[in-house]
DNA sequence: AGCACCACCTGTGGGC
DNA sequence: TGCCCACAGGTGGTGC
């Protein structure tokens, strides 16, 4: 479910909310879920502890606490849900309730199961062990300069690799990919190499204009995204590949579908050429 | 380095 | 109507 957008529509609920309530004893329905410590220490360790800030890099959710920091992944179908009265209507794929020493609660659920917590003592531990694959954050951590710059290190990779790759940069999943790559009309499997000075200045723009409508438009609910106040999101009426396969493309042409990157991938094949393998660097 | 494939999970939708 | 299979917004590990 969750790519940048999401996470940051998350985000931007809670952090009004949370900074300043204190956590009381969370209650663990599914142990597993906890990525560290053991669930144990996490429910011991979470519990008393109050929260200052709420943060986000990439799809990772950030609760700096007074004396530790909480991670959380949504994966592919978490949802972290707040309520002020502390009750949840639908349960059925709940897994960790965090009750506030107010009343209020967040909850965590997950049909898939694949979404972790984690208890963190400090940046460095966060670092260490949660965030140690990911790269700068799209939105926030990137400038047009530093993404030219980086894809000179990248020349072999294709673009939807590189785009959903977490560690080169941070926040870009398989509906944003396909769209941006749309926008700037390239084709998923074209070779950095192919990119000219300025084409790789389009890809930044492309990215950071639609990763900014997503979170402009409340995250994208596909199937499963709620935000935390349990809204769905409306970016998914402004889709324009994802999800439109057989469907016309503005230019006429049609939308198809095929895997990239063991990825299903929707481009329309009129207006994204294929890249010709092998041909000239542009930039060298 | 890049890529294909599997694993982790449960639910849904399309084809027959 | 019902069954079966493919597929789903993510990531980490393996092996070529």
């Amino acid at each position: 479910m969750p790519e940048l957008p999401e996470v940051e529509t998350i985000r931007r609920e809670l952090e009004p909310l949370l900074p300043g309530k204190t956590f009381a004893r969370p209650v663990l329905h599914m142990p597993t879920t906890i990525g560290h410590p053991s669930p144990e220490l996490f429910a011991a360790g979470l519990e008393g502890q109050g929260v200052e800030k709420v943060r986000r890099r990439g799809k990772y959710l950030i609760i700096n606490l007074n004396r530790g920091i909480m991670v959380v992944h949504l994966r592919m179908t978490g949802n972290l849900i707040y309520s002020a009265s502390g009750s949840l209507d639908d349960d059925r794929f709940l897994r960790v309730t965090m009750p506030f020493c107010d009343g209020s609660a967040l909850f965590f659920l997950d049909m898939r199961r694949f979404g972790r917590l984690w208890l963190l003592r400090d940046e460095e531990e966060m670092n260490r062990i949660v965030l140690r694959n990911v790269g700068p954050d799209y939105y926030t951590e990137i400038s047009r300069g530093d993404f030219v710059e980086k894809l000179g290190q990248k020349e072999r990779s294709r673009l939807k690799a590189l785009l959903l790759d977490q560690g080169f940069a941070a926040g870009m999943g398989n509906i944003y990919t396909d769209e941006c790559l749309f926008r700037c009309s390239l084709h998923p499997e074209t070779r950095v190499s192919t990119l000219c000075r300025e084409k790789r200045g389009e890809l930044y723009d492309a990215i950071q204009e639609v990763l900014k409508q997503g979170i402009e438009h409340g995250g994208t609910s596909f199937r499963d995204y709620r935000s935390a106040s349990g809204a769905l999101g409306d970016f998914q009426s402004r889709l324009k590949v994802y999800g439109r396969k057989d469907e016309n493309c503005r230019c006429g042409g049609t939308i198809c579908k095929t895997t990239v990157a063991g990825r299903g991938t929707y481009y329309c094949s009129c207006c994204q050429a294929v890249s010709e393998e092998g041909e000239e660097d542009e930039v060298k």
